[in-house]
DNA sequence: CAGTGGTCTAGACCACACC
DNA sequence: GTGTGGTCTAGACCACTGG
């Protein structure tokens, strides 16, 4: 835990708490200085963070305004969610259902998302997922076999994500795409979905902290189901 | 022009010019010091900046990598796109026709979002947008008078952004949430699409610098029409 | 004008990865 | 160990806002 990164959470409750009001400005950098005995770059630092998460705004010259207040604690942010399932599923029934499990040399798309030569061979996974027994989400992975060794159906209908985690693989980021689509026979047949109810597409490449890309997915969710929520931060 | 920021402007136009191969080690932080004369502090920080851009990652106790090569080089952020157009769009004939635009008292929900007052009037505007004259998304905006002073009919047909922007106003963010839905008899008649055919919706909350919200609205776009992309860092 | 946050420095110590 | 990036300091100068 950095210096910093404590500052900032005692601010950040200060602010949850109702304390530090909405729509108020919170003592400046040099009373916190004082208070914390840090330097007031690591106040800055920790105004900073808080301000991508969208709970202060800093204007020069003028001091740092409280923007969300504490009625309004959850957090906005998906960094983090490569599981294709909200937090807010937390103590519900998920389960997954392997549709589609093999491996292959990779095609010329997936070679380039997935930045590999195609000698290179890639796993390629079809799966159903269930919340509280409805179906929810069909994910169509792609992962190269180097970086993800001995991936069996079992591992792959309970989460994939556990088991790279006690891997010890850590992710650097993720680029995602997100659309509107029709639902395809695919969709219909296994969201048990109408003919003219939507899904949701999210197209998402993962980055490793090594930089190497480790999965490329489309995930096609149930229209009433899944929403996408992004916090959006002017630098 | 801060000094990080020219400092990160050089070393993204290497990366991007292929100086600084993807999947390669860019030179250490002190190698730049001594480079740009800056200390190392600023160095840190110009990486920083480009960590979030996506285009670099950074590890402790091993060096920088490039994540993104020259052939990527359309920013993947969506920051300051708050027109509800995306920014590929330039050059192209772009129009709006008001369907609806009056001023009114806030209903619980407007007053919710916009964090005001029930006697503070908002405007209420609904905009049909076009492309190259094909429908494009209708806009359900809700704005505090007290905010927008003297708004007409012109203004929004034209851009009300361009508009907020001659006025001096500046944004701080915004809140964001995607989903897809059915198209509803408003949707299939203005933005010409079929009954069968989903609408992308964006929900969103845009807020002021001075933490005040300053816009509430919902746009529906047309599946085939709009796609929305993120980039997720993990910090 | 005074007060604010933004940036910058020179140097320091540390955690971590790799050999 | 060596080399890397992450953090932190004490102090400085500046840009901006507001009276």
């Amino acid at each position: 835990m950095t210096k910093y990164e404590k500052v900032a959470g005692i601010i950040r409750e200060r602010i949850l708490s109702g304390e530090y009001p909405e729509n108020t400005l919170i003592p400046n950098q040099t009373d916190f200085v004082e208070e914390f005995n840090v330097s007031r770059m690591t106040v800055n630092k920790a105004i900073n963070m808080l301000m991508m998460e969208g709970l202060v705004y800093s204007q020069r010259g003028v001091g740092t305004y409280v923007l969300r207040n504490s009625s309004f604690k959850r957090s906005p942010t998906l960094a983090n969610d490569y599981t294709g399932l909200t937090k807010g599923l937390k103590g519900r029934k998920i389960e997954s259902r392997a549709l589609l499990f093999k491996v292959d040399f990779p095609s010329e798309k997936i070679q380039e998302k997935l930045k590999i030569d195609g000698h290179i061979p890639v796993y390629e996974i079809l799966r159903l997922r269930f919340v509280d027994d409805d179906p929810f989400v069909i994910e169509h992975t792609f992962m190269p076999t180097d970086l993800v060794p001995n991936l069996t159906t079992e591992i792959i209908e309970q989460s994939i994500y556990t088991y790279l985690d006690e891997l010890g693989i850590e992710f650097a980021g993720a680029h995602r795409s997100i659309q509107a689509d029709k639902p395809s026979e695919l969709d219909q047949k296994y969201l048990e979905c109408a003919p003219d109810d939507p899904v949701l597409e999210v197209e998402q490449v993962v980055y490793l902290k090594n930089s190497r890309p480790i999965e490329y997915s489309k995930s096609r969710n149930r229209y009433d189901k899944k929403r996408y929520t992004v916090l959006d931060v002017i630098q």
